[in-house]
DNA sequence: GACTGAACTATACC
DNA sequence: ACGGGTATAGTTCAGTC
């Protein structure tokens, strides 16, 4: 029977049958049915030919590939047909054939059987199925299609309809709808909580599902106590099966959880073989599944699992003022939801009431973690269309990776075949390349400074790439008539002036991103900004991409040229504005600071503009801001200016502190406070009295033994396996204590201690570390002069006030 | 045993 | 293994006097 559906694509699967590749495609139709799509591909690569290959030649070698087949236990593997084409490879061009096969797993034998002389490349055989079947077929996720075909039913494909969808189709067409009404997932969010961290080691006490009409923690733990979301079982087992049916019931297109690739779903299914029950959670009943990789990603057949911690990784951490990207911190500076402090504590220790709580807030997990999908749900799917990979994808996958995705899904435009990835070998050699020079830094002069102002290159990288085409297809051997010369360290590299596949796909999508920003500003809504945002990332991962070691088109000497090149814009901008009449007071990679001199802000414009009118391409410097006052202080030695640090204040009294101890989390709060308030007092006024008075009261309650202890713990993060430590510093030394007491420690996680006194007063700092719950009263030396003194004494500096001394005299006076 | 500089480590800036 | 380089700064640790 034959039907005609519109539908929109969610996920992106496939299967063999008979020997040859499926596509299944799973989404919903307009009316809210779950569909699936069985669709035909035939997968294929490429093998480029030596130039001036005669056509008689490129016959017999497309006879000779029509007769390749590999056998295997499971299929045998043949090519379907060949074809002839001009194609682009690296910018060049070239006669290609075009190999069909009939199992895309067996491209990789296929192409090893290819060693005829002619045939001087072969490529495409490392793209996965997938994202070929959408590049090729041009069938978006989440996209509506109208679609027609044969309804399959459970005998089909050896069953692969057997599986809870409403309806399954086998495609004859699909053919985008020309009206695209917005989709709106069914989405579920979960929580598990447990009573061993270590992942198996305990039992899952509870579960939280939260979603649209849906609020529920199940357990088998003191069931006497009620709370009407939660819905109590027998043990463990029951629980775990129930916690299947809820999710079979509420059919979601979308499960979510938040560091549920690394915690939640590998708990679950440890806890399911445990109880050797199936964690079936698959439109196929099949098992969640783990792909290899740092951390394994975990996959549910027919049902986007979303882990939001890794998404929040890659595509807003840079951006996110959050210390830690733990679910608490995110959602209070996402939602502006309050957190909820919650101590974990030994199953044995907690009381009814703690309990009770304790449901609370794993209720609680779930409900932030689906108001945090629904805030990022914007961002994810545009990156999914933007992209033109499936959700699971762009979720997991890193930016380097996302941004060669875009390329590779925008090859076929410039008839280009796409580059190889790179192996083994290949990766160890590139990870031995020696650093390229970077870009500059201006040394500033340490003073307080009045009415400065800062200029901006916008989208400085990406607009030096486009500009002077840097790429690796247009990277030359050696100079040519039309080619620009760049001087790195060592030598001389020329890229071609022809403008690059790469530097046209970068400068459209430096163009959409002005385009869709202001449709954003003129119709602010999260669809907008979440589009704008896209192109946004990719652009700024486009330079480290060039010299990331595993990019398909790696191209470091595009890296170094473009940091060469910018160290020269910087320069001379710099020059020409202090010929102008400005100071240039500092200045790193992209931004210029400089004292206005007299200059009015009108003036300042008109220099811009000017500017503006001699710089190539698309490159442009815009106005960062006016500011009323700017602090640049010495480095520790004390010698010279730092950079990399500096505090401002512009005409609307807000502060922008980059660098100093303010913004490191590695120092304690107390610091931290301190130093932000001082730098507010003398950046308001002009001048450190208030400052100093300041200063010298909170010295005095430190010494009084007045200051909370929360103020002063010092939170270091584990950044590896604390074997794998070489010196044992106090973050480490805590680590280990805490290991002994079987507190839960992981990689990741910010370690948390203070200084407490010792009687030995030469005692290492690790000696006088201690847990935060620990009752030493705290090493008033220490606070004074590792981290108070510190934080103010080159703050001081700029006034000509050793702040050391004037303690002492205090001190001394105190005394007499 | 005090001192010094290198090594190790963490974190920020753009 | 899962963008890049530049920069500051604390603590430990090994070598020197």
């Amino acid at each position: 029977m034959n039907t005609d559906i519109k539908f929109i694509p969610i996920d992106y699967d496939y299967f063999d049958f008979n020997g040859k590749n499926y596509i299944k495609l799973i989404g919903r139709d307009n009316k809210g049915k779950r569909i699936c799509i069985i669709d035909h591909f035939n997968p294929y690569f490429w093998a480029i030919l030596k130039q001036g290959t005669s056509e008689k030649t490129i016959q017999k070698i497309q006879q000779k590939i029509q007769k390749i087949k590999i056998k295997s236990s499971s299929r045998i593997t043949s090519v379907i047909k060949t074809e002839l084409h001009n194609k682009n490879y690296l910018g060049e061009e070239y006669k290609a054939i075009k190999i069909f096969i009939s199992n895309y797993k067996d491209g990789h034998a296929i192409a090893d059987k290819l060693g005829m002389k002619e045939i001087i490349a072969r490529r495409g055989y490392d793209i996965r199925i997938l994202s070929k079947y959408i590049i090729d077929k041009n069938i978006l996720p989440l996209t509506w299609y109208n679609t027609s075909g044969e309804i399959i039913d459970n005998d089909d494909f050896a069953g692969i309809a057997n599986i809870d969808v409403d309806l399954c189709v086998k495609a004859e067409s699909i053919t985008k709808s020309e009206s695209q009404p917005s989709f709106t997932p069914k989405v579920l969010a979960f929580d598990i909580e447990a009573d061993e961290f270590e992942i198996g080691k305990g039992h899952i006490l509870m579960i939280s599902l939260v979603g649209e009409n849906m609020k529920k923690v199940l357990t088998w733990k003191h069931c006497k106590i009620k709370q009407d979301y939660v819905e109590c079982f027998k043990d463990e087992e029951d629980m775990l099966e129930a916690f299947v049916k809820y999710i079979k019931e509420y059919s979601p297109d979308i499960i979510t959880g938040y560091f549920s690739d690394g915690f939640d779903l590998p708990y679950l299914r440890a806890r399911a073989i445990h109880n050797k029950i199936k964690l079936a959670l698959g439109l196929d009943n099949s098992n969640v599944k783990f792909a290899r990789g740092r951390i394994p990603s975990a996959r549910i057949s027919g049902v986007i699992h979303i882990d939001l911690f890794r998404f929040i990784q890659t595509a807003y951490s840079q951006y996110l003022q959050s210390e830690t990207l733990g679910l608490n911190e995110i959602a209070s500076e996402l939602l502006g939801e309050k957190k909820i402090e919650f101590e974990h504590k030994q199953k044995a220790k907690r009381t009814q009431k703690e309990w009770k709580d304790f449901f609370e807030y794993n209720l609680q997990d779930s409900i932030l973690t689906y108001r945090l999908f629904e805030k990022a749900w914007p961002d994810i799917s545009e990156f999914s269309k933007v992209i033109q990979e499936p959700l699971f994808e762009v979720t997991r996958d890193t930016m380097a990776t996302n941004s060669e995705n875009y390329f590779l899904h925008n090859l076929d435009k410039f008839n280009e075949i796409p580059e190889k990835k790179p192996i083994h070998e290949e990766i160890s050699e590139r990870r031995m390349r020696p650093r390229y020079q970077g870009a500059f830094v201006f040394q500033p002069t340490p003073n307080l400074y009045n009415n400065l102002a800062i200029f901006d290159f916008t989208s400085y990288w990406p607009s030096i790439i486009v500009s002077f085409n840097l790429s690796r297809a247009t990277l030359l051997d050696k100079k040519q008539s039309n080619s620009t010369e760049v001087n790195l360290d060592d030598k001389k590299v020329y890229f071609s002036k022809k403008t690059g596949f790469f530097s046209k796909i970068l400068s459209e999508i430096i163009e959409k991103r002005k385009k869709y920003k202001q449709e954003y500003q003129k119709n602010p809504n999260p669809i907008t900004k979440a589009r704008s945002n896209a192109y946004k990332l990719l652009a700024n991962a486009s330079y480290g991409y060039l010299g990331f070691f595993g990019a398909r088109y790696y191209c470091p000497e595009a890296g170094a040229s473009a940091t060469a090149i910018s160290r020269d814009f910087t320069k001379k901008t710099i020059d020409l504005m202090n010929k102008q009449g400005y100071k240039v007071i500092y200045s790193d990679t992209d931004s210029i600071a400089f004292l206005l001199n007299k200059h009015t802000k009108s003036q300042v414009l008109e220099l811009l503009k000017k500017i503006n009118k001699n710089l190539p391409g698309i490159m442009e410097l815009e106005l960062e801001d006016f500011y009323k006052r700017g602090i640049w202080v010495t480095t520790r030695a004390g010698t010279f200016g730092a950079k990399k640090k500096y505090a401002l204040i512009n005409h609307k009294d807000k502060l922008k502190i980059r660098g100093f101890e303010t913004v490191r989390r590695d120092w304690c709060r107390l610091a931290r406070n301190i130093q932000n308030n001082i730098l507010k007092m003398i950046l308001e006024q002009g001048n450190h009295e208030k400052a100093l008075e300041y200063l010298k009261q909170i010295i005095k309650k430190l010494k009084k033994r007045e200051i909370e202890k929360k103020l002063l713990i010092i939170k270091t993060q584990l950044k590896k396996p604390i074997s794998e430590y070489k010196a044992n510093t106090p973050h480490i030394a805590i680590a280990r204590q805490m290991q002994e007491k079987e507190m839960p420690v992981d990689i990741g996680m910010l370690i948390e201690y203070y200084i407490a006194e010792t009687k030995d007063k030469k005692a290492r700092i690790r000696d006088k570390a201690k847990l935060p719950d620990e009752n030493i009263p705290y090493d008033i030396e220490y606070y004074l002069n590792n981290q108070i003194l510190p934080a103010v004494e080159n703050i001081f500096q700029v006034f000509n006030i050793n702040i050391k001394e004037v303690i002492e005299r205090g001190r001394q006076a105190t005394l007499f």
